[in-house]
RNA sequence: GGAGAGGUGGCAGAGUGGUCGAUUGCACCGGUCUUGAAAACCGGCAGGGGCGCAAGCUCCUCGUGGGUUCAAAUCCCACCCUCUCCGCCA
């Protein structure tokens, strides 16, 4: 969510830079509404202050033993004033939250203006692609051929982007993360955590994938009040049906599309001390994305699943800092690509490819020989406040005042595309794969995974 | 699932209809004293919002939402959460 205040003093300016993301926001709405906005809370404000005084008023006069019925009749028109007045305002600000809530973050000065992804700008490149003296394969052919990826038993057991691994690939596939996991906790300085799977929407609101992108997520419907005896149980307590429905709250969960959801939740509401600044975590989770929209895409292999495992790292940092942190957690996620020997090269995106809550990502992308092409494996990003304040995540400053954090986040890396990426890079020509050298402690110190 | 207790400022803990957004203690910040520190003493110290150049004025918030009332931390209803005991269970 962007500053209400930076919205009433230089909304031109964010329009302007909105657009650079293909985003049109409607300025005569908002100012209009701004304006309603502050008529209403002017009018209302000065009810309840004449409402406040008066009913002191009355107290006092109790007190001393005096006639209160000049004041009560004084009073009296004041009450439907004021809830008519409150209503109002209510009202307005509750069309000026929503329309806020869909307002994406303004980019960084650094960032690229841009359309698309052909618009990103690489910043380097690590690592020479492999020359084959065969004819290389892609994960599927690879993982099919050793009989340790089976694509079809994840069709049928839940359907499409669903993969079963086994043996040796689903022991990389553990090894991989526990490997991420130990160099991020003992050399980058990040403390591992092991969160809910299943939050609420007040978590998925935090972190910006509601309310806009609530078709990306996998819904586990709940409600209270859905329950025949609960509802006769309140008819019973006196209230009426229709006022029941109404009251009906959505207690839903949803199945976390990346950790960052509950990770940086973790300090939702908080207001941490300074000197406990940046808090850095790391987490392994499963990732669950409904994937509309993208029919059609990348439906070969593991790319592109609906369910799939990472490693996270979230910093909660100093507004001053997070520009510094957002580059050095992108050379955390590097330092694995690097330690695994594979070739990647890391790209800033434009601004019309950054994610909604973003002011600045970076995406890591990892050669896939049997794409002949290097893939997103990893996107790191500097949310600046704008999560924060969804959150209300802050901490106290060295005046004493709460401020709100930054946050950064940034995948550490994706597991799934980190072992498509390993098959496809050290596969060799009889079919079997050579484990890098760094995750054999994972693997009982086997060199090679064969049939 | 059954029975009970409870949710108040960073923490502890008062407050059961009226100058209470809240007594007090601890913590914290500033000052006096001291060679320095501690102690003692004095002062400050919840969060969010609006109006205003500013000084300042004002509104909202005592788990959440609704209700009663001129007035709610306090009374009523629902929900959420925490704790204790019993049962069940990976």
């Amino acid at each position: 969510m962007l500053d209400i205040q930076l919205l009433r003093t230089d909304i031109d300016a964010v329009a302007k830079r909105l657009a650079d993301r293909d985003f049109h926001l409607d300025v005569t709405t908002f100012n209009a509404l701004e304006a309603e906005r502050k008529s209403i809370q002017t009018r209302t404000q000065e009810l309840q202050s004449k409402r406040n005084a008066l009913s002191k008023g009355i107290g006092q006069a109790k007190a001393k033993g005096e006639d209160t019925a000049p004041l009560m009749a004084e009073v009296a028109g004041l009450g439907d004033q004021v809830a008519a007045c409150e209503k109002q305002l209510e009202a307005v600000q509750a069309k000026l939250s929503e329309m806020l809530l869909v307002v994406p973050n303004v980019p960084h000065a650094s960032v690229p203006a841009g359309k698309s992804a052909d618009d990103n700008v690489e910043v380097r490149r690590v690592g020479t692609p492999r020359k084959f003296d065969f004819t290389p394969k892609d994960h599927v052919d690879i993982g099919e051929g050793l009989r340790l990826l089976d694509f079809a038993a994840g069709v049928k057991i839940a359907g499409a982007r669903f993969t079963v691994m086994k043996g040796g690939i689903a022991r990389l596939h553990r090894a991989i993360a526990q490997f991420m996991l130990d160099v991020h906790t003992q050399e980058h300085g990040y403390t591992e955590v092991y969160v809910p799977y299943l939050v609420n929407s007040k978590s998925m609101e935090g972190t910006g994938q509601l309310p806009k992108f609530e078709q990306d997520l996998f819904k586990i419907p709940r409600e209270v009040f859905d329950d025949d005896a609960v509802v006769s149980e309140l008819e019973a307590s006196g209230a009426s049906v229709s006022s029941v429905s109404a009251k009906t709250i959505d207690r839903s969960l949803y199945l976390i599309p990346t950790a960052e959801v509950p990770v940086t939740n973790l300090v939702r509401g908080d207001i941490v001390p300074l000197d406990s600044l940046p808090l850095k975590f790391v987490c392994h989770s499963p990732c669950f994305r409904s994937e509309a929209g993208s029919y059609g895409k990348d439906t070969r292999g593991m790319i592109r699943q609906h369910q799939f495992d990472k490693v996270e790292l979230v910093q909660i940092i100093h507004p001053e800092q997070s520009f510094e942190g957002l580059e050095a957690l992108t050379g955390h996620a590097e330092t694995i690509l690097k330690r695994l020997e594979l070739p990647f090269r890391t790209v800033t995106l434009c601004t019309g490819d950054m994610g909604f809550s973003s002011a600045k990502t970076y995406d890591i992308e990892v050669w896939l020989p049997g794409q002949n092409a290097y893939r997103e494996i990893s996107s790191c990003s500097n949310f600046e406040a704008f999560q924060a304040r969804r959150m209300q995540a802050r901490f106290r400053n060295r005046n004493g005042k709460p401020e709100l954090v930054h946050t950064l986040n940034g995948s550490g890396l994706a597991v799934g595309r980190t072992l498509v990426a390993i098959l496809e890079n050290y596969q060799n020509a009889d079919g079997s794969v050579t484990i890098p050298t760094v995750l054999r402690p994972w693997m009982g110190g086997a060199e090679k995974i064969s049939s």
